[in-house]
RNA sequence: GGGCCCGUAGCUUAGCCUGGUUAGAGCGCCCGGCUGAUAACCGGGAGGUCCGGGGUUCGAAUCCCCGCGGGCCCA
């Protein structure tokens, strides 16, 4: 094997993994109990970076692990392709301001093909990279496409469903809309959007009518609401004063008083009289705004100060401006009083010819104007800013407006209850972030579910002509065509889009004609219905029985009021149940200084990019290993590169190393099976035994809480820290002497070993971890399976696991350290032997460690353990010591003659070592070895241990004396003595 | 204004639920060492008011309260 080149293999793996069709062969169904996995489905309009590599992962690395568990794996992959993500994207592309621009100038047919083709577009990306690049088996084949019509034939049948409960109305109500994008907006979406915004922060008087002088002081962030204000409220049960400026009296929560006068640089004012809320209801005042708006003359019932729990008490002056048309609680209020609800705004926030003087202009102009005419006219008391947290567009970014409207809801605030019941038989990973899905459930409410757009589904509502309280709910294709008595002549991906699906004529019995409702419908329905569209649920029920509900989803954070809040709900409007067993929720990833990712800060990394730079395997043990999977991911390209460097070399390192010897020997797993050696094993063999089982178990206890974090962790541990560096260096001794055949003791363990290490390892880097399988295990055992993601893994064997071994290495371990430690302070290198090593401690921690005497040993290069309990027996023989945590560790501080020619041998056997390696010998090569030095001391250490340096430095062949030709000669310098090697390869 | 979460070394963090030796690790820095698979690694050193204050307790990073700072969400 070669050192590990891993992008070099990834790409072998992938092209052996591609000519054997194993990602398939991984996800046929063999009747084995499922583990289903719904894909949430990517939105096709953007390019894929670490953030959604990171859930990737996480999907793949579950996958397989059920797998390799003894699982069918369900992995259909999906994607979500319809929406205002990808027709806002597309109106840029096309230069399209408006959407007017869309039906007038590029037409619907032209508009829905470029949607389709952007989708295609990012489509290719979202395959290549975030996916068969990143290892990421999902089926794409049969991969689930929102935008077909035997999909979204599926939101059409909720659509009924909820029809068909009662749950599905049309209303009157203030929604949030985006001007820009001239829709609707649902409250899931308001949520994802929240952003710091600059607005004018305005105070206005209102004149009371009748009482010359006598003001309503008013505060508001939004003077564009003011053109349709229809009443003032104040908190009944408030005290109110009335405050003398200097000639004016304005009314002022008592309250805020304080607060709005330093704010309005008041420097006299006094309190003349003090008025409960409840008492001011009914003052009547002239609409600031009232001549320039002429509609307000023809409004009755308006125009006067109400009274609501509502009114805040912290800000503002307690008196607020109320605008039946522009917020939810002012409508609420707006009803409860019978004020007129006025919207002189349209959809693409403008306002309409009953707006006076404000016609046509933008809410953002209108505001100005509006603060301009105030001022002309007195009424502007002072206008400021203010940065506070607003909604805006999830998709564009413009802050939105509310504005009264017609729309079509779902009553899902009567499935409340029904909602959480379903979500009570959910495991939410972490536990943690279970609450906000829970707070959101409580505070459920009606779902607007029509979209004033074009690229998506269309919304199945049609109305009778002649009767337009007579509404017709279509649940499926079949059901349109049955009922039409005209269809355009497309195909059915065509026929149900716009503005294919409006040429449709119906026609029933009760009604000549009907006209659909000019909506689609959110897109969160779209992928909302996945649980049943995805395998065409209805369809194929058998298939649908066996997934639903789906074992395992996962997705980021934001998704908690989007994707898994969708599935429930849509789930729960069809059957009252939850769509899936477990979810993992997300944290997001974020820069390596914990800022968001985004395209403004250009601190954006790519999978493209990520993945050419660093290789698969290498950033998914980044992703899997470093953070938890719900906490924020900050991520450091330095990090990334530390993974291949520090744990993949190793990991790819310890199978070289076990091969080479292996191979050199003739090792043969069935010949030399473990069974075989189980009476002669050594104490490390029984250890690395018992860590690697042990190990397995902790592995699957972690992944049963999916802290995968935790779980790639210990395996990494293990493998890095007791397998290579402890057991390793323990057995390297024994693999190198040909005197007995123990050395196939140490393979048979090795290889059971790393045999359950590749499997353990797959999910994580199943690139790796395939190239070991066909290069290590495969050439051991050509009839293995062709891949290691085919195979199932081990359970842990218990009769392995020894506790009390454990803990005595981990002890020794302990010793080995601080003997290195002392030795550090006494200047006596590992390599330099000594005679002895004492340890002192209390009787149950020496009877833990006592026969591990050896491996103390053999790692502390010291000739012989001795244990003791009282720190005399160092004192006596006058030995250094160390203590931590209750064990000390003694040491000569000096070595002797014997020791120290030892010493010399080593230090020409670690140089002759280096040269081999240099001239690039097989470790079964022979060399002959000559000395040249002057030391005595030297000479003499090469005479009298020559025998053991011929075996270290594998020569036949060792003289002393000047070196003659054909020698690779080096001159070193050994404890200060000047001294030459020169070595050749025996022939 | 309300809810949830977080605050431990220069940076990233474990420990907190279930209170108990000297708060553990990785990265970075300095010194030393090891290495016949390993551009790995090992030992030592410098570096901590465990955000602050109060309380409970024999004992608090851990439990409770208040405050400060940050994040996410809701009004």
């Amino acid at each position: 094997m070669p050192p590990l080149e891993i992008k070099k293999i990834e790409d072998e793996v992938r092209r052996y993994w591609k000519e054997r069709d194993i990602p398939l062969k991984w996800r046929t169904q063999t009747g084995r109990p499922i583990f289903s996995f719904l894909e949430g489905p990517p939105t096709a309009n953007g390019y894929p970076h670490t953030g959604h590599l990171r859930g990737r992962v996480y999907k793949d690395f579950v996958l397989r692990y059920y797998r390799l568990r003894g699982y069918d794996v369900w992995a259909q992959g999906g994607w979500d392709e319809q929406g205002l993500p990808v027709e806002v994207e597309v109106e840029k592309k096309l230069g399209v301001k408006t959407k007017r621009e869309i039906t007038e100038r590029i037409g619907l047919e032209r508009f829905v093909e470029e949607c389709n083709k952007l989708v295609d577009y990012y489509l290719t990306f979202w395959r290549l990279y975030a996916t068969e690049y990143i290892g990421l088996w999902l089926d794409l084949e049969n991969a689930y496409e929102t935008r077909k019509s035997r999909y979204l034939e599926y939101v059409w049948y909720i659509v009924k469903r909820a029809w068909e409960r009662g749950l599905l109305y049309e209303g009157h109500r203030v929604l949030p809309f985006c001007p820009r994008c001239e829709t609707a907006l649902s409250d899931a979406e308001v949520d994802m959007g929240y952003e710091e915004k600059e607005s004018p922060s305005v105070y206005v008087k209102f004149k009371i009518r009748g009482r010359e002088g006598e003001y309503l002081l008013i505060w508001t962030t939004t003077p564009w609401t003011l053109i349709d204000n229809e009443a003032v409220a104040v908190h009944p049960e408030a005290e109110y004063c009335l405050i003398d400026v200097g000639g004016e009296r304005w009314y002022i929560a008592r309250g805020l008083v304080e607060r709005v006068a330093s704010e309005l640089g008041l420097r006299t004012w006094r309190c003349v009289e003090v008025r409960k809320g409840s008492e001011l209801r009914g003052l009547s005042y002239d609409h600031p705004l009232g001549e320039e708006v002429p509609i307000h003359r023809n409004h009755s019932n308006s125009h006067y100060v109400v009274d609501a729990e509502f009114v805040s008490l912290e800000e503002g002056t307690g008196l607020v401006h109320i605008a039946p048309g522009h917020g939810p609680e002012d409508y609420e209020l707006g009803v409860r009083y019978g004020l007129p609800v006025t919207s002189t705004v349209r959809i693409d926030g403008t306002f309409d010819d009953s707006s006076g003087v404000f016609q046509g202009l933008t809410v953002g102009e209108a505001s100005e104007l509006a603060v301009e005419i105030l001022r002309k006219k007195g009424l502007l008391v002072k206008v400021g800013k203010i940065v506070h947290r607003y909604p805006h567009c999830w998709r564009c970014g413009t802050p939105l407006i509310y504005r009264a409207d017609r729309q079509w809801f779902i009553a899902m605030s009567r499935l409340r209850n029904e909602l959480i019941e379903a979500l009570n038989s959910v495991e939410v990973f972490p536990k943690v972030h279970r609450n906000r899905f829970e707070s959101w459930l409580a505070n459920v409410k009606d779902w607007t579910i029509s979209r004033s757009r074009i690229w998506g589904t269309p919304l199945p509502i049609w109305r009778c002509v002649d009767d337009p309280s007579k509404i017709l709910v279509v649940g499926s294709i079949e059901e349109l065509k049955k009922l039409a008595v005209k269809v355009p002549d497309v195909d059915d991906d065509k026929l149900v889009h716009r503005p294919w699906i409006d040429q449709v004529e119906l026609s029933t019995p009760d009604c000549s004609k009907w006209v659909r409702e000019p909506f689609v419908v959110d897109v969160w329905i779209d992928s909302g219905v996945a649980w049943i569209a995805s395998v065409d649920g209805l369809r194929n029920r058998e298939l649908f029985s066996k997934v639903f509900p789906y074992s395992f989803i996962t997705e980021a954070i934001d998704q908690t009021r989007g994707w898994f809040y969708s599935l429930l709900a849509t789930s729960v409007i069809d059957r009252g149940v939850a769509p899936y067993r477990q979810i993992l929720i997300q944290g997001h990833v974020l820069d390596k200084y914990g800022r968001k990712m985004s395209k403004h800060l250009g601190n954006v990394v790519y999978a493209e990019d990520a993945l050419k730079r660093y290789g698969a395997d290498t950033l998914r043990l980044y992703l899997l290993f470093r953070y938890p999977p719900g906490d924020s991911f900050m991520f450091d390209p330095d990090e990334v590169r530390k993974v291949s460097t520090s744990i993949l070399n190793i990991v790819w390192n310890v199978f070289r190393f076990a091969g080479m010897y292996m191979d050199l020997d003739k090792f043969s797993p069935k010949q030399h099976e473990l069974s075989r050696y189980m009476g002669r094993l050594s104490v490390e063999d029984r250890w690395v035994l018992s860590r690697i089982n042990s190990v397995m178990r902790d592995f699957n206890k972690f992944m049963e809480g999916y802290e995968i974090n935790k779980a790639v962790q210990t395996m990494i541990d293990f493998t890095v820290e007791d397998l290579s560096r402890t057991y390793l260096k323990l057995v390297r001794p024994r693999v190198w002497s040909e005197e007995s055949d123990d050395r196939f003791v140490v393979y048979a363990v090795l290889y059971y070993v790393l045999k359950r290490l590749v499997k353990v390892f797959a999910p994580a880097v199943p690139h790796l971890m395939e190239a070991l399988w066909l290069n290590f295990i495969k050439y051991f055992e050509p009839e293995e399976s062709e891949s290691v993601h085919l195979t199932t893994v081990e359970e842990p064997d218990e009769s392995m696991i020894d506790t009390q071994l454990e803990e005595g290495f981990k002890l020794a371990l302990k010793v080995v350290e601080l003997a290195a430690s002392l030795r550090n302070r006494l200047g006596i290198k590992i390599r330099w032997p000594l005679r002895e090593a004492v340890i002192v401690a209390q009787e149950d921690v020496l009877k833990l460690v006592e026969y591990l005497g050896d491996v103390i040993s053999r790692l502390s290069n010291v000739k012989s353990v001795l244990v003791a309990r009282d720190i005399s027996t160092c004192t006596e023989k006058g030995y250094e010591y160390v203590e931590e945590g209750g064990v000390t560790v003694c040491l000569p501080n000096r070595i002797d003659e014997a020791l120290y020619m030892e010493a010399l041998a080593r230090e020409i056997v670690r140089r002759a070592q280096v040269m081999r390696k240099e001239l690039n010998l097989n470790v079964s090569d022979f060399i002959e070895m000559f000395v040249e030095a002057d030391s005595e001391d030297i000479r003499r250490a090469v005479n009298e241990l020559s025998s053991y340096i011929l075996k270290e430095v594998r020569a036949v062949k060792l003289s002393l004396g000047r070196i003659g030709d054909g020698y690779y000669t080096k001159t070193w310098d050994v404890e200060g003595f000047n001294v030459t090697i020169g070595i050749k390869r025996a022939s």
